[in-house]
RNA sequence: GCUGAAGUGGUGGAAUUGGUAGACACGUUGGACUUAAAAUCCAAUGUCCAUUAGGACGUACGGGUUCAAGUCCCGUCUUCAGUACCA
């Protein structure tokens, strides 16, 4: 019986209430809505728009989302028009995996989903525009995506113009003069055509050629293949040979498909980085991953033969230092080379490292290998034969797939002739090469290089450039790493293409018959033929009379034809949609966004996201719409003006360990026994590990790691407790043991061995965890998932209770450490859990989730709303606020300013905290004081902030009230408390007026009696003062 | 290997241009209030020595510059992230 109960006294901060209030009110009066037409200056917050997946939000999610929400919030407090939209990245594998395992449509737990993450996201009171949402998975949405798909198809890019341009304006190039003097991103097998030749090929010739040319194209590509998954994926798709998703492995695989042109933006996609403002540390992985090298392209006559072999070097000045060349073993023109003396050896090299798979030849750097073809090539200056040879150090994929071999300047080209007692001619002056290669290219000459003689790197390389241009074997050339993209993928849950083929060539549907929607299936998986899941839709045939899809029947390959069965990616859909929200839903229809709307949002002022979208979506993106750009869309050339990486909230996770022991004496006889004996005793070990499950108290199992050898010298008193608490705790379990083997009937043939226990970690749930680590074990095993496995067993506790291990991952659900946001929200509040999150530390950082500081926000959020009320009810009037009052106001507005424009969130809750317990002190009742004070605090803690400003008298929302001005005369102090240092150490502080000149200043410091104690008679050397900050008695 | 970031109490972290290292919070300890608990409030809390006064040490490690270094310079170590035979 309850002989107290609390009296629900509306004085109280109850936040549940409060927090729920005014999300509905935001919802009903959109507050948070954006418009196209203001006379205040526009600024776009965004963030990268999640994936709904049926887990829902953990902790980490919303990090990313509070710290854009309160720029956001301050932004509108300082006269903004803010645009701050939210939706859903909604194609994608999750819930295609799981619509394959259970039938389930995946639009259907798409839906599901998103409805969980709008509540989670409500429920932390974020002030997004909704009006404005998008969903990638929406008809009315990939319409433009696939509009877009079609203008990329409908380009080309001009490298002369540095732009892509409309493909008809190439194709009357053609038919004028052919291709002989564009100049163009392309396909390498272009085979030149006069302008009558162009003119007399068939259309699909013509089609042939042009998709050598399109920005998006159908080619034979080989791909990365991950068998499991049943599709293709993209280079940034696969991290460290597998598969992102999942860690399948990858294997290459020739396939045709759609790929993406980016490599003709390369340069652009580099130059435009020095516009953006994002983190070195981005800019320089996008870099890498363009991988810009300048160099020239050399090619080499083949002895006997008509071949010439191409190469790429970004060193052209170490020409003469060639001592033979090696070609990559997928190289077309092995086989033609190699001799009939050395075609068993090539060949079977060539077997042996296909059979190795990328991964492999990655992780394996170190053992060269390779086989001499048996030709020769020229050099082009000396006309000497050197040896062509293969190897896998040389990789089909970069440049031409051959290296021009320099082993003076190169160190695989130097192990690779130290392994195969190759010649190492030294050209460069002066430097010493029996060790190791000269890889540098700064301070040296050119030596024993003909006309390239005492030269230094910069005008060697243009030289040899010049004179391979004059023999008609070389010109300069600037090669990039950036591969194009591979576009197709063989799942349902993507966009549709807009595409149809005839005579196998592949045709657009004209843009106003978009969308073209995903057909239904019956299952979601591959056809039996291997084809793509929508090689199951019957309706899925393009009328070309009617313009509609229509049944697969009516096929004639006259005017019905067949529909592409590939779907795209899903970076296609995130590629764009920034531009998307910047319309309103209304005025979506007939454009992905009006021109007005498009001219003045222009592009995001700030975007925040993980870092683990470096190469792909900030790429793609950036691709997309230097495209659309190009063609006149849009007015931008980068979509992302600054970009913050937030950094991941890790799980702590807890586990429990549980004891396995060893069976000792059976060990020796059985281990000389047969291999049936051996067997047996092995699956015995297994068993008897498992009959009794004893789990140990985390900090007790240093005990049972080790015990100390009492005959030992060492041993003393420390060891003597150690082995007197470890036997205390076998104590506790061996009996259970001995139990278990008696009832084994093993007693006599087995003993235990407590010298060679084993300890096996398991994850435990963190819900059943407290913040000391203490596990709830009642909980724990009446857990309807696990809870049968822990019911038996044995807990061996430490002063009463168990304490887990714990460990810092991923917040992953396979290891049960996700904290979902719903229950701190519940516990302690939307606005506890926003200063929280910020409070953990700087925004970029990596950290674990802990709740133990949790409190530390949640007694500040009550100590503010003290501030305003208590038990008679709001006690905040009119009084004149005090020198004191105005200090403390204003020092916080300075601060907090700064650190919302530095995005240091983590400082400015500190300086809240700071200003309460100062406020408190002063114990300020000054609305003055305390109406601006609740502006600054509004964006981080924006539910308690408009509940205080309605009960001060406003009827508006918070979110309308100017941001407080900065007076700087209230921090203008009369004084400084001084700190006195005695060479560097500081020993005493002294208050003296500011006012005072340096020479008053170190009169009054020398005067004082601690000086003259601290100098003891000394006299100083030099007596540094800096006013207003310090001063130093040196001697 | 290369590139980038980081290393500060028991914990998360603060320290703006070199100028009182450890703000703010958690935790811990002690106290007040209470029959009791919760909540709240107050005090102490880098380490070591000292009864006190006070002193020594202290920002990964070793040097250096400076009146003064967590901050700048040189070298080393460790951790994390990205990248990897890129010719």
């Amino acid at each position: 019986m309850k002989l107290y109960k609390r009296k629900n006294n509306t004085m109280q901060y109850d936040f549940n209430d409060i927090e729920a209030k005014w999300q509905k009110y935001w919802a009903e009066n959109q507050t948070f809505k954006a418009s196209n037409n203001s006379d205040k200056p526009k600024y776009y917050v965004l963030d990268m728009f999640p994936y709904p997946s049926g887990a829902g939000l953990h902790v980490g999610h919303p990090l990313g989302y509070i710290a854009s929400d309160i720029y956001a919030r301050y932004k509108r407090h300082k006269g903004f028009n803010v645009l701050h939209p939210q939706g859903y990245d909604s194609f994608g594998l999750p819930a295609e995996q799981y619509a394959i395992q259970t039938g389930q449509h995946p639009a259907i737990t798409t839906e599901t989903n998103i409805k969980t993450y709008r509540r989670q996201l409500d429920q932390i009171g974020f002030s997004f525009d909704w009006s404005r949402e998008v969903r990638t998975s929406n008809p009315e949405y990939y319409k433009w995506t696939q509009w877009i798909f079609i203008q990329l198809f409908e380009s080309y890019y001009c490298n002369n113009d540095n732009k892509a341009k409309d493909i008809k304006e190439l194709t009357s190039i053609f038919s004028s003069e052919g291709n002989a003097n564009v100049n163009v991103a392309c396909d390498d097998d272009i085979e030149a055509f006069s302008a009558e030749a162009w003119n007399s090929f068939s259309t699909e010739k013509q089609q042939e050629i042009l998709l050598k040319y399109r920005l998006t194209y159908l080619a034979e590509t080989e791909v990365n293949w991950c068998p499991v998954l049943g599709t293709v994926l993209a280079n940034d798709e696969i991290v460290n040979g597998v598969s992102e998703r999942g860690g399948h492995p990858v294997v290459r695989k020739k396939m045709t498909q759609w790929s993406m042109r980016i490599s003709a933006y390369a340069e652009r996609l580099l130059q435009g980085l020095e516009d953006v403002d994002w983190t070195d540390s981005l800019k320089e992985t996008q870099r890498n991953w363009i991988g810009k090298s300048v160099g020239a392209t050399v090619s080499f006559n083949v002895k006997d033969h008509d071949e010439k072999i191409e190469v790429f070097t970004t060193r052209p000045d170490t020409i003469f230092g060639v001592s033979f060349m090696t070609l990559a073993p997928e190289h077309e023109l092995v086989s033609k080379l190699t001799t009939a003396d050395q075609k068993e050896a090539v060949e079977a090299y060539i077997e042996k490292t296909a059979k190795r798979s990328e991964r492999d030849r990655m992780a394996d750097v170190k053992t060269i290998s390779g086989v001499f073809t048996g030709a020769y090539a020229e050099h082009p200056f000396t006309k000497e034969l050197v040896q062509i040879w293969i190897g896998d150090y040389v990789l089909a994929s970069y440049g031409t797939g051959a290296v021009m071999a320099v082993p003076c300047g190169d160190q695989r080209d130097y192990d690779f002739a130290k392994h195969f007692n190759i010649e190492i001619p030294n050209i460069f002056e002066g430097v010493d090469i029996s060790e190791e290669a000269f890889t540098g290219k700064d301070n040296v000459k050119i030596a024993n290089s003909d006309f390239l003689n005492g030269m230094n790197y910069k005008k060697a390389s243009k030289r040899a450039i010049y004179d391979l241009e004059q023999l008609g074997q070389g010109e300069g050339k600037t090669n990039y790493r950036l591969r194009d993209a591979v576009f197709s993928r063989q799942r349902y849950w993507g966009e549709p293409f807009p595409v149809y083929y005839v005579n196998g060539m592949p045709q657009m549907i004209d843009a106003q018959h978009l969308p073209i929607q995903l057909p239904e299936v019956e299952k979601y998986l591959p056809t039996e033929e291997g084809e793509p899941p929508l090689g199951r839709a019957d309706v899925w045939a393009w009328d070309t009379k009617n313009n509609k899809v229509v049944s697969n029947d009516a096929i004639d390959n006259e005017t019905v034809f067949s529909l592409e069965l590939n779907t795209m990616p899903g970076w296609a859909g995130s590629s764009w949609y920034f531009f998307r929200y910047m319309e309103e839903a209304a005025n979506r229809g007939g454009v992905f966004a009006s021109e007005d709307a498009l001219n003045y949002w222009e592009n995001v002022d700030l975007y925040i996201g993980g870092a683990e979208h470096a190469t792909g979506h900030l790429l793609y993106s950036r691709f997309w719409v230097k495209l659309l750009k190009d063609r006149g869309f849009v007015n931008v050339e980068e979509p992302f003006k600054k970009l913050i990486n937030q950094g991941m909230i890790l799980g702590t996770s807890a586990f429990v360990k549980r004891i396995g022991f060893r069976v000792a004496d059976l060990n020796l006889e059985i281990l000389k026994g047969s291999k049936e004996d051996k067997d047996n005793y092995k699956s015995l070990q297994e068993r008897l590990s498992l009959i009794k499950e004893i789990y140990i108290s985390d900090d007790l199992i240093k005990y049972l790691k080790k015990g100390y050898n009492s005959d030992n010298e060492s041993y003393g008193d420390k060891e003597r407790e150690h082995n007197e608490k470890r036997k205390e705790i076998l104590d506790n379990f061996y009996p259970v043991i001995e139990y278990e083997i008696n009832k084994l009937n093993l007693k006599g043939k087995v003993s235990v061995d407590t010298s060679l226990l084993n300890f096996y970690k398991t994850h435990v749930k963190v819900q059943y965890v407290n913040a000391s680590d203490e596990l709830d074990i009642e909980s724990l095993k009446n857990d309807a998932e696990f809870g049968a496995e822990y019911r038996d067993a044995e807990f061996v506790l430490e002063d009463g209770v168990y304490k887990v291990g714990r460990d810092v991952e991923k917040m992953s659900k396979s290891k049960y450490n996700v904290v979902s946001p719903d229950q701190i929200c519940i516990d302690y509040g939307a606005d506890s859990l926003r200063l929280y999150e910020m409070f953990l530390g700087p925004l970029e950082q990596y950290k674990p989730w802990n709740t133990a500081g949790i409190t530390g926000v949640h007694n500040f959020l009550k100590k503010l709303w003290k501030l305003y009320v208590d038990d008679n009810g709001l006690k905040v009037n009119d009084a004149e606020p005090t020198k004191d009052n105005l200090k403390t106001l204003h020092k916080t507005i300075k601060k907090v300013q700064e650190d919302i424009e530095n995005f240091s969130f983590n400082t400015s809750v500190s300086t809240f905290m700071i200003a309460v317990n100062e406020l408190g002190a002063q114990k300020c009742t000054s609305k003055e004081i305390l109406e601006p004070l609740l502006v600054l605090v509004s964006p981080y803690a924006p539910h308690i902030a408009e509940e205080l400003f309605s009960k001060l008298g406003n009827s508006a929302s918070i979110s309308t009230a100017d941001f407080p001005e900065f007076e700087a005369s209230h921090l203008v102090e009369s004084s400084k408390n001084y700190p006195i240092s005695f060479n560097g150490k500081m020993r005493f502080t002294l208050e003296l007026p500011m006012d005072l000149s340096k020479d008053e200043i170190e009169k009054a410091v020398m005067a004082h009696e601690k000086t003259i104690a601290q100098l003891e008679g000394r006299t100083p050397k030099k007596v540094i003062v800096v006013p207003g900050k310090i001063v130093n008695i040196v001697g």
